[in-house]
DNA sequence: TTGAACCCCTCTAGTCACTGGAGGATTTAT
DNA sequence: ATAAATCCTCCAGTGACTAGAGGGGTTCAA
């Protein structure tokens, strides 16, 4: 039986982030001792598990709930599974060409900041003036 | 004289969004009629605009705020302002870099989960087998 | 067995950058 | 004069945690 502490440790939790799994309703409630103190078997360190690596790969919290789902009800389908993570690429890919968009922008805007004097920083110059844009960058650059 | 919500079209934000601005003191507080509604100046546009542009390219709040108190003082140093730029430029390449792991990830169990049946279902064990990873991808997909 | 060290408990509130809604006032156009 | 559209404030919620206060439990050695 593991503490909560050593539970964290295995997978990279915060103790507190795996309370914050239990009151979501993300890991089941646990045995406790009879001082109230919780106590783990290994199949919660492989649900935990399951959470922090689909935290890892981008899943969202509701996203992971509905992969554990699938994962519980093993006769249902893949197809879900499937979708859930193509899903999850096309964001991923969404975000990444972003990005790019960002860092084209930002590298210009630092390259040209080294020929100007104080006053006209073109950082600032760029922030100023939309129009400076070269790339019609998309929404917020999460 | 704009009102809130022309200034808020303007710049591609929501009405509620320039509230906040303004409640947290990024955007100064602007006249008002009798009857007590905002009403804004070309200045104000301006502003907006440099925050929604700076939020564009991923800043953060705080970092705009920096970047508008350099605006407003101009006699001080573009080092500054380049050093958060390119303080920005690192976090966006390591959120690519983070992303294209990912990425290479999310294929790799979704080119597998179509040649699988629906009992072993692929993109559920890489879930749950963190040793089916081949990239030791870092902690959260942001 | 007593004490120290370290862990655990609940509860509340804070983070970031907004977003939404309730319930009501103002402005504008007809 | 009235209707529609916009505005106001205030409060609460989002996601995914994180931090801290104030107290209790467990374990080990002396």
């Amino acid at each position: 039986m593991l503490t909560i502490g050593t539970l964290a440790k295995r997978t990279g939790t915060k103790v507190q982030t795996v309370r914050y799994y239990e009151s979501i309703g993300l890991l089941p409630e646990p045995d406790r001792t009879e001082g109230g103190q919780r106590r783990y078997g290994p199949a919660d360190l492989d649900r935990l598990a399951f959470v922090r690596h689909g935290r890892q790969l981008g899943f969202s919290l509701e996203a992971i709930r509905d992969l554990l789902d699938l994962a519980d009800n093993p006769a249902q389908s893949c197809a879900d599974a499937d979708s859930i993570a193509r899903q999850q690429l096309k964001q991923v890919e969404e975000r990444i060409a972003r990005l790019q968009a960002l860092q084209v922008e930002l590298k210009r805007m630092i390259d040209d900041c080294g020929q100007h004097s104080v006053a006209q920083c073109r950082v600032l110059e760029v922030l100023r003036d939309h129009a400076e844009c070269l790339t019609d960058h998309a929404n917020i650059g999460a």
